[in-house]
DNA sequence: TCACGCATCTGGTCTATACCAATGAGGTGA
DNA sequence: TCACCTCATTGGTATAGACCAGATGCGTGA
């Protein structure tokens, strides 16, 4: 209260080992190329227990400032990546805009019946098939997102033979005619498991954020539907409706 | 990939006392009125130590199926609430159209100097002092967020004479004869620390959402700046461009 | 040259136990 | 009646040690 000011104290919760990682982190003597020693290794250089130095890492990882690639080892965040789900811009270009260099894998692009959630928000019967392409992105070499889209095979019939590691948004214009119209979309923090986990090499549950957004061309037909999955510390969410939404 | 799916074989990598914890959160076994036994219990209950027991419950709080208030206890959590940080309509009108009781708690409202980010946002020099109105929210009693509001001490000169537990929202409309006209906001996944955390009542460390918002009114003029912070399992997110942004 | 297999490194999960610290209920005294 | 104190309860943090399982690199053999 006399100087500590109460928002201090209330701040001081954290452990000791936590807030001794978090100095060595900010000063640069604990990673090596953005790589962190072994666990055993810190734990021994901290004089803690493996236990104990996880339970710290844990909380470092959940305020972003590490991040884990599953059973390979700890690794210093980059700065977040700035998105806006509004607009269509493709990776490449929004990436580049920010100084910082993407790469598209595709996983597969196969055709198969949707979930019924998906069919329920594509506004089709359950059991429908659609087109099902799955990729994932990095940016500056580091996973950050697994992406699955749901696109009608009628509207897009040919696709599986465009080149599908660039921009849809880019082939949807050149190579169909279709322009993007209203976009709808669902932010929800949840834990990755099964394929986004696998696919971003993270630990099963780690903390990510899903993005489901359908995307309708100027006639307000719905054109597609996407499920992004992002390392939750990889993203920042902006949104200013000044922008309008090209 | 026979008929186990590939899919599923990916998922099955939680550990068993998390699946077992799981089965009987579904099936209402394990709670009593929304509260888990105390751990030491549940981890006799299933024939493991607390270490090992707390492991799980954190993964099924990141998935969102259970919260814990700090030091009081776990808990099973409810439906998210649908939020659209675009719209400005209050937030008991909002959770009232979900079928859901809401109430609002005023912490303080004072005169102080904001942070420099704040004094940024609000496009006023460092230093400058605000009307700091801080409070939580709660959901069907539970509390899920805290929110920190900037105003404009000439444009506001008397609010704190006014009610500041209802809607500023209508404040702002009755009292002042303002409306909303441009928004942004950034939204990033956090961990909640200090007075945040505190205010929520969770542990130090504990996943949270972040929304800070920019209100203008519709001459563009800059209103107010609030930046929520949610309980992350809390909360889903949504827009969609076909709504307006009334 | 390249595919395969094995050894090793690393995180992931688990047992057992102890003490610290905030919470909250109940009792005490003004 | 109500403020205060005490203490049991409950999570929070920590030690020490073990084995499991995926990831990786290296070396062998075709």
């Amino acid at each position: 209260m006399a100087d500590g000011s109460t928002n201090d104290m209330i701040t001081q919760r954290s452990s000791k080992l936590e807030q001794a990682i978090r100095v060595d982190l900010a000063e640069g003597r604990l990673a090596v190329d953005r790589r962190l020693p072994p666990e055993r290794e810190l734990a021994e250089r901290y004089r803690t227990t493996r236990i104990t130095l996880r339970e710290a890492l844990s909380h470092l990882e959940m305020d972003g400032l590490i991040y884990r690639e599953n059973r390979r080892g700890w690794f210093v965040s980059d700065r977040r990546l700035v998105y806006n789900p509004l607009w269509r811009t493709d990776f490449q270009r929004m990436t580049r805009e920010q100084n910082r260099q993407a790469s598209t894998e595709l996983i597969e692009a196969v055709s198969a019946v949707a979930p019924d959630d998906i069919c329920a928000l594509l506004e089709q019967p359950s059991g429908t098939e659609f087109w099902r392409i799955r990729r994932r992105r990095r940016v500056d070499d580091r996973l950050v997102v697994f992406v699955e889209h749901h696109l009608s095979k009628t509207v897009f019939a040919d696709i599986l033979e465009q080149d599908l590691t660039g921009s849809l948004t880019n082939l949807y214009r050149e190579k169909y005619a279709l322009e993007y119209g209203d976009v709808s979309f669902e932010i929800n923090p949840i834990a990755l498991t099964g394929m986004p986990a696998a696919e971003l090499h993270c630990s099963n549950g780690t903390f990510g954020l899903q993005i489901v957004r359908v995307n309708r061309d100027q006639a307000g037909r719905i054109l597609d539907c996407d499920a992004e999955y992002w390392r939750h510390d990889a993203v920042s969410i902006r949104i200013d409706t000044r922008d309008g939404t090209p």
